[in-house]
DNA sequence: CGAATGACCTGTGAGC
DNA sequence: TGCTCACAGGTCATTC
């Protein structure tokens, strides 16, 4: 399921019941997941506080009061959903930022974490190409899974400058340079498509061609640096896109897969309405959705 | 170095 | 109904 959207509105939804919480005891149902669970998983957690919930790209980052951080990836298919708590009397639950997934098949809960009050977190992942490692906090930065990740769409450091410092010289297609992860890190299938439509740009357009000699943003790359931004932050506000088997606990969640303009609507008008048809293509393997006529 | 491909897994829906 | 195939929101290792 998740590009960053959904992994940030994960991170709004645990945050609150997480954070402070202690860890009384974790259940490990399937070690195998992507990477193995590493050694002593649980031995390592039980008993300490999750002191912060931080997410970087689609990594979520558990700070936990040992100097440890515990990583989590949820791959293609992984989710969370809290069970058990307590609702404090009338407390009105706060926005409902707990985002559900609705596994069909609870023989893929591969890790429940048990939290002191009685809540838990279940981590749920079919394919299970997910994965939870644990790391030493001051080790985090050089992680090599999190030294090399480019640009945080989210943050200040996203802008024409930077990214043209990224793009420059390369003849890869735009949707495989946004799907690159030491570029920008973040985005996936769907918000690569997205941002491309909403700046009017193809996506087998080379990288290299929005980058001057001089190595200057042109106009087309702030066009896309703003919608990358755009739709970013539109998806967050909607609580991130819910396809299949997701579904949203309080129905405010979860809403961005109404708004796409390209994405898995092959055939469909371009809600441009300049006459164009939306096609599917294959780029890299994956589906990217465009319309011809407004996307050069 | 950059770019393209296969591999890892399970589930689902389309088409026969 | 049951089978086979294509495909699904990610990314790592391998190859050219």
């Amino acid at each position: 399921m998740p590009e960053l959207p959904e992994v940030e509105t994960v991170r709004r939804g645990l945050a609150p019941v997480l954070e402070g919480a202690t860890i009384a005891r974790v259940e490990k149902r399937r070690p195998d997941l992507r990477f193995p669970l590493p050694k002593r998983f649980v031995a390592r957690l039980q008993g300490h506080k999750v002191t912060a919930l931080r997410r970087r790209a689609k990594y979520l980052l558990a700070e936990l009061d040992d100097a440890t951080v515990l990583l989590m990836h949820l791959g293609m298919s992984g989710s969370f959903r809290i069970e058990g708590e307590k609702k404090a009397g009338s407390r009105k639950m706060d926005g409902g930022t707990v985002y559900f997934a609705q596994p069909k098949n609870e023989a893929h809960d591969h890790v429940v974490f048990h939290l002191k009050g009685g809540a838990r977190i279940v981590y749920n992942d079919p394919r299970r190409f997910g994965f939870m490692l644990l790391v030493p906090s001051r080790d985090l930065e050089t992680h090599p899974l999190l030294r090399d990740l480019g640009l945080e769409p989210t943050g200040n450091e996203l802008s024409a400058e930077a990214l043209a410092q990224k793009l420059a010289g390369r003849a890869a297609p735009l949707k495989a340079a946004l799907s690159d992860q030491k570029l920008i890190a973040g985005l996936g299938n769907i918000y690569v498509s997205e941002a491309l439509w909403r700046a009017k740009l193809s996506p087998r357009r080379a990288a290299g061609s929005l980058v001057r000699a001089a190595g200057e943003p042109t106009e087309r790359l702030r066009r896309l640096v703003e919608a990358v931004r755009a739709v970013i932050a539109d998806a967050v506000e909607a609580g991130g896109s819910s396809l299949r088997d997701y579904v949203q606990a309080n129905g405010e969640l979860g809403l961005f897969q109404h708004r796409f303009a390209v994405y898995d609507r092959e055939g469909e008008p371009c809600p441009r309405n300049d006459g164009g048809k939306i096609r599917r293509i294959v780029q890299s393997g994956r589906s990217t959705f465009y319309c011809p006529l407004c996307q050069r």
